[in-house]
RNA sequence: GGAGAUAUAGCUCAGUUGGUCAGAGCGCUGCGUUCACAUCGCAGAGGUCGUUGGUUCGAGCCCAACUAUCUCUACCA
């Protein structure tokens, strides 16, 4: 059983193999054991023409963590994957590509474009599927699904009909968000408003009867091409005579009235506002008040409208500048002032958004919110961490309807239907025959696709097949859980909640874990702009995929954003290179067939601690993942594996491996493999590729590790007693060599370390452990005895409980630095002694806190003073 | 305008039901290359847990106020 391992753990040589044969060993594929219990969930789906980046690394790792643990704790599983058509961000890609070529949308026209998009996502969606393999994701690559494929359309046509025929969808023309670059509507939530600085014009609008001015002021003086009246507050005095009068529109000469509202702000600007409401949206709804005119002013890219006069045609910026000139030199400016305002961007190519009124189609959401928010309110729907479910509440209670046609290409075509004759709209999968209304049987369909999201919002239960019952469907949904990113809380999370609520009337999931944004080393969002984003991938080749995954998941707490360092990646691999190297020396001894079992009492102390250890190790990480504490459990497992099992465990056992075959020699190499497989398991689900290729030198008659079985707390392990007697032998070992560094003994010095204690039972735990306190304590000889018989005055002591160690240095000694390190330890034990005595006569401590803490504290105080004792009596000794 | 988050060792961050919780990694100091590992080992220095009050026998951990930074959200022209 000889194993030949290379001193340095190659990730390369054993990721893609590794993979390789998980997939064709179908380990990834959905459980359909109808006596288990079922997992799922469902990959937030990437851009199918998107690359990978560190958010998908973060993120999949995280949902690739809880469904390898579930695998191993013997649930059904199906992590199912899938890519999104992102209608406007494959858009964007296809006509900048076509403009390389010279070429635009309009003049290869729609079936060839759609041609041409379809080709790219062919492309390219196996790239970014191979990508997320390379992280190691365990999906059901069976069942991988797209947003645009034929299932999955049929569902979006479905809900579209199913919403229309209730009343929850429907057409008009309002106010809503144009990007004039892209040159389609926006939902509220593609806008991002940023702080620019600007400024604000002072305009006179002079009275028709020529009694004088009103003063406006406005951060948009194109706009007054549309203004159609001049609001003021009703209640405000300086205005009061002015109401119904009729103003001059400068430049224009339109005569518009002043109005009354109380959306007008006495305080703000000069109390009144010029009313434009096509352009505004406050303006719209202060128009529809007062039946105003609607003037649009702008075309679909942002130039000057016909209704623009003179300026028609002009970009919106130039006209801005046009006019502002005029109107100086009309006299009606009356000043400029610098102002910082909030501009709304299109949150994928940053350009201004323009309202615009355009005949849209819209989700209709009052009524599908409230389910949505008495869902998180009840507790029903949980996030994690919970800080989360407030501000998925703020947005939910104040959502307004939701825009959801777009003026693409790319996308699911809205299944609407217009009769050439009379314009009736028609619903349905498919053109009627003829017109209900007229009878015509001429249809044209809309020309429309859907906001991208209106599909996402239904992936969790049009993946599994809905609206069919399908088996798989029956089995995995409701889904588990959500694993996504803060950013995408309103896009997706919300709009998955009211869908799954109303549509197949449960929640598509219970649970949702939140994670943040991965920044750069200085905090910087990661961007293409600003050239610092780091390729997951190149991570992966350089230091290996576990160490990667097993750094995006450690030292941050749950939804919070982390930094990414290549020095954090390096700890990660330096761990799973020790990891492997602890193996290497397992593997190296294991020179016989061990029994399955082992009876505790042909274990010694050393080996009843550790396996207790692991014990206690396997309940707190199982407890620590169910409530998505990922980090604090890859902590746990890192440091049991790198301290207690390498830094402890190993070191006490290895006299025991060079000796002759023999029961003890087996018990050490059994606790080795036992607790090593075990840690291996618990590791899996973060590092899954070295864990496998470990346990399979481990456990080679063993299949795979993904369905071992996950490790559980067994009361059999369980040996307190031992814990707390090699943790005592831990900390004489410590004080030892701390003592002999301080004295800067050179570790060629060997010497005697003789342990004095009066008690019998601390006195046998010694000598047993005796065979690796002399190694790890630097010793030529341990003596384990009852009372001082050739013990030196002049040794070095150690207090510790229940005993002292003592280490003859003999002329090493200096016995002035000798009694001044006794001193200091002495005071040090009087300051904690001194502390828990206040502590400790405190009734008010006594008689409230925990009797557990109480005699915890006293326990403490008692052994203090023994420590101190023995410090005392050793420097009497010296003197 | 509203909401939320963060403020803990030189740096980046953990610390989840208030009682060995003052921690980790990196960095730093000293020592070390006997057969798992220098992608290593041993020992160590370093913080009155943003400020001020409060609750409590006891508070990084709960409450209030304040300061600083960040984020989300909102129609103030």
């Amino acid at each position: 059983m000889a194993h030949e391992l290379a001193s340095k753990y190659d990730p390369k040589e054993v990721e893609d193999r590794l993979y390789r044969k998980w997939e064709e060993n179908g380990y990834f594929k959905a459980g359909e054991d109808e006596g288990k219990p079922n997992y799922c969930i469902v990959i937030p789906p990437p851009n199918v023409t998107g690359q990978l980046h560190m958010g998908h690394a973060l993120d999949e790792t995280l949902q690739d963590i809880l469904i390898r643990q579930k695998r191993m704790q013997g649930y059904n599983v199906l992590w199912q994957p899938g890519t999104d058509h992102a209608s406007i961000a494959t858009e964007m890609k296809l006509v900048q590509q076509l403009a390389e070529d010279g070429l635009t949308k309009g003049e290869i026209g729609r079936g060839e474009f759609l041609k041409r998009a379809w080709a790219w996502k062919e492309k390219y969606e196996n790239r970014i599927i191979s990508q997320l393999k390379k992280l190691g994701a365990s999906c059901d690559w069976s069942k991988t699904r797209f947003t645009m494929d034929e299932g999955l359309s049929n569902a979006v046509e479905e809900v579209f009909i199913y919403l229309y025929n209730k009343g929850l969808i429907y057409k008009s023309a309002k106010i809503i968000n144009w990007c004039p670059e892209c040159k389609t509507s926006l939902s509220d939530a593609e806008v991002e408003y940023e702080d620019q600085p600007g400024f604000f014009w002072h305009i006179r609008y002079p009275y028709k009867d020529g009694s004088g001015y009103v003063e406006i002021a406005t951060t948009r003086p194109e706009t007054l091409l549309g203004d159609t009246a001049v609001a003021v507050n009703p209640e405000d005095e300086r205005y009061k005579d002015c109401v119904g009068k009729m103003l001059i529109l400068p430049l224009v000469g339109r005569e518009i009235p002043v109005i009354e509202d109380e959306y007008v702000d006495k305080e703000f600007g000069t109390g009144a506002v010029k009313i434009t409401p096509a352009h505004d949206p406050n303006d719209f709804e202060v128009g529809l008040r007062h039946n105003l005119e609607q003037i649009c002013i702008l075309n679909d890219d942002g130039t000057i409208s016909d209704n623009g006069g003179k300026y028609a045609g002009m970009d919106r910026y130039e006209a801005r500048k046009a006019i502002v000139e005029d109107l100086k030199e009309q006299g009606f400016l009356v000043s400029v002032e610098p102002h910082e305002h909030n501009v709304g961007t299109h949150d994928r190519c940053h350009t201004t958004v323009e309202p615009m009124i355009k005949p849209q189609w819209f989700v209709k959401m009052d009524e599908l919110a409230k389910p949505a928010i008495e869902a998180v309110k009840s507790g029903e729907l949980r996030f994690y961490p919970e800080r989360y479910a407030k501000i998925y509440l703020n947005w939910m209670e104040n959502i307004r309807d939701w825009c959801i046609s777009r003026q693409l290409w790319w996308g699911h075509r809205i299944p609407a239907y217009y009769c050439d004759e009379c314009g009736e709209i028609v619903v349905g999968h498919n053109a009627p025959e003829r017109c209900p209304k007229c009878g015509c049987t001429h249809f044209h369909q809309d020309e429309d696709v859907l906001d991208t999201w209106f599909s996402s919002a239904l992936w969790p239960f049009s993946t599994l097949g809905w609206p069919e019952e399908t088996e798989l469907y029956k089995r995995y949904y409701p889904t588990n859980a959500l694993v996504t990113g803060y950013d995408i809380i309103f896009f997706w999370v919300a709009r998955m909640v009211f869908s799954g609520l109303e549509y197949t009337g449960k929640l598509p999931f219970k649970d949702v874990l939140m994670h943040g944004i991965v920044r750069d080393s200085q905090g910087r969002k990661m961007s293409k702009s600003l050239g610092n984003g780091i390729d997951p991938l190149e991570v992966i080749d350089k230091y290996g995929a576990d160490a990667l995954r097993f750094t995006l998941v450690t030292g941050n707490a749950p939804g919070n954003d982390m930094r990414y360092y290549d020095e954090k990646v390096e700890a990660s691999r330096n761990f799973a290179n020790k990891l492997w190297n602890a193996s290497r020396f397992v593997l190296m001894n294991l020179k016989e067939e061990l029994p399955e079992t082992m009876d505790a009492a042909d274990l010694t102390a050393a080996d009843r601690w550790i396996l207790s250890k692991f014990n206690t190790l396997a309940k707190e990480a199982t407890e620590a993942l169910d409530k998505y504490e990922l980090g604090i459990t890859a902590d746990a497992v890192e440091s049991f594996i790198w301290e207690e099992f390498c830094d402890w465990y190993i070191e006490m056992v290895k006299t025991r491996l060079y000796a002759e075959p023999c029961k003890d020699r087996t018990a050490a190499m059994w606790t080795l493999v036992t607790v090593l497989s075990g840690a291996l398991k618990l590791l899996h689900p973060f590092m899954p590729f070295i864990t496998e290729e470990l346990y399979s030198y481990l456990r080679p008659q063993e299949e795979t590790i993904m369905y071992a079985k996950w490790p559980v707390y067994q009361e059999a392990w369980n040996f307190p007693h031992e814990t707390e007697e090699v943790d005592a032998m831990k900390e004489a070992i410590r004080g030892i060599r701390d003592v002999r560094t301080q004295m800067q003994v050179s570790p060629k010095q060997k010497t005697t370390v003789i342990f004095v204690s009066d008690d019998a039972h601390t006195q046998d735990i010694f000598r047993e452990g005796a065979s690796f306190l002399a190694p790890l304590a630097f010793a030529e000889e341990v003596r384990v005895q009852a009372d001082m018989t050739g013990v030196e005055a002049t040794a070095v002591s150690i207090p510790l409980h229940k005993m002292t160690a003592f280490i003859p240095l003999e002329q090493l000694i200096d016995l002035d630095k000798e009694r001044a390190r006794l001193g200091k330890e002495k005071e040090r034990l009087e300051g904690e002694i001194g502390r828990l005595e206040k502590k400790l006569s405190n009734p008010g401590f006594t008689g409230k806190a925990p009797q557990a803490v109480v005699d915890g504290e006293r326990a403490k105080q008692t052994r203090y003073k023994e420590q101190l004792h023995q410090v005392e009596e050793q420097l009497a000794r010296l003197s």
